[in-house]
DNA sequence: GGAATAGTGTCTTTCAGACAGTATCCA
DNA sequence: TGGATACTGTCTGAAAGACACTATTCC
């Protein structure tokens, strides 16, 4: 018997949120530290309950402004704001201790931005490169040793959700045009570049990322500026252009 | 204030699922004739309260089961079963006009099956073609005139959860192994072939085809086996591989 | 033999990856 | 001048798409 309201058990939905950017060449997400059991002390992903008259996706931008002070990209204002979209929908029985919550998480794309202050505690957010946070993965990814950054996991299944987060962005700018939402609106190809080394923690080459990206009809679009860099030839700036669908797309080296 | 269960608002969570089939060289989706308003006799998705101490998964899979008598392919049993996933999540307020419904959907991937009994009630379940039940996409897909099929909607917001979850399959049966989900356990290259055909609503050169999925590494495992077919040289018989990631993939034709 | 399906080979084009070489800045 | 970054061109191999051809069955 479907759809009886009349005696549905009683769940709490939340939203929760893995931020992405990218800072000094590294992928980092946004966490915040847990003020209150359980888990407290511990960092976790921002987020919070959805109200009851409130559109999943309302919600998660929403919380983005209360925890960052971004603002999501609407439909029409391009190469503004981050990027969000639904990740996946956690709903494990325990996952939280204290009662049954079933979690929409959502996934954020933004560019480099000031490091947030929340609620005017900014000892209680923090970005944090997802290799420290992450235990899997490249275990001794690119940079040196990183001892006593972030041994502890996550709170709650957090890990998990952020681990899906990062797959879901490493894949999704492979066949799509995100990459530019972790860049500000206008920006070289060495940028663009270095978002995708930094997302997929590899090394590219840059003659034939120039050619490739330069040639996906419709990926960007010369404003006619060009950028005075330290030590070599400027570069070029572009925009996004209209396409979001890449074709072809941007192949992620493999073994 | 994140994680206060104290004071949570009430939400009733269900799932609803998207089962996709190919019968008759036509992606077909599972709809259950509804019994009660609102949308009284209008057809829609099958699906169900989750129990409040069950995984959302768990929940998806047993009704996949009490819908169809269908099981899911757990991790080990290969090649019995059906491929289940999670689709996205929908919760926007007044989708249900009675309350606030939270839908976790699931995607299943079907071989061709008798057609379902739910409740031993047989005419308020059936297999429709999906481009019977979505307006938009290809219009005039490749049969004639489909007068008086499926004129009305689906009830709810399920031709959009409907809509995403064919997306989601005819996206994933690029990259993954997936389309092996919509065969018996041991197959001919052409069953394949017309699963692709059936999916994305294209014709495929046989050839290029079988040259691509034999050439694959693990995609295809052949068993030894043949084929008696009428009209026709007999055809190797196959079973799914172990690879899950399609390398190269199957890209599927565009404009 | 004719129709139908299965399977192989061959050619062309496109594109990824490697890399030589030129252009333009700063120190 | 040297170093660094931006950008262009060239070569090779892999793969997609088009299609000729052979193989094996049923009628």
């Amino acid at each position: 018997m479907p759809y009886d309201p009349s005696a549905f058990p009683p769940f709490a939905v939340t939203v929760d949120l893995v931020v992405l950017t990218v800072r000094r060449h590294a992928l980092c997400a946004l966490v915040v530290r847990r003020g209150e059991p359980p888990y407290q002390g511990r960092w976790a992903l921002p987020g919070g309950f959805v109200r009851i008259d409130e559109d999943l996706g309302a919600a998660a931008a929403r919380e983005l402004t209360e925890e960052t002070g971004l603002h999501v990209q609407g439909p029409d204002d391009r190469h503004t704001g981050a990027h969000l979209e639904q990740l996946a929908t956690y709903g494990d029985p325990g996952r939280d201790p204290r009662m049954r919550v079933v979690s929409v998480a959502h996934l954020v794309l933004a560019p480099d931005l000031p490091t947030p202050t929340a609620g005017g505690d900014a000892d209680s957010v923090r970005w944090a490169p997802v290799d420290t946070l992450l235990p899997s993965g490249q275990p001794s990814g690119g940079g040196p040793d990183r001892s006593g950054e972030q041994p502890a996991l996550l709170a709650f299944d957090h890990s998990r959700i952020l681990a899906d987060g990062v797959e879901r962005a490493r894949s999704k700018i492979e066949y799509s045009s995100l990459a530019t939402a972790f860049c500000p609106p206008e920006f070289t190809v060495g940028e663009l570049r270095r978002v995708y080394e930094a997302v997929w923690g590899v090394a590219l080459d840059p003659r034939n990322f120039h050619r490739k990206v330069t040639g996906t009809p419709g990926f960007l679009v010369p404003t006619g500026g060009t950028t005075t860099r330290q030590g070599g030839r400027p570069a070029q700036l572009f925009r996004a252009g209209g396409a979001t669908v890449l074709n072809p797309p941007m192949l992620r080296p493999e073994v």
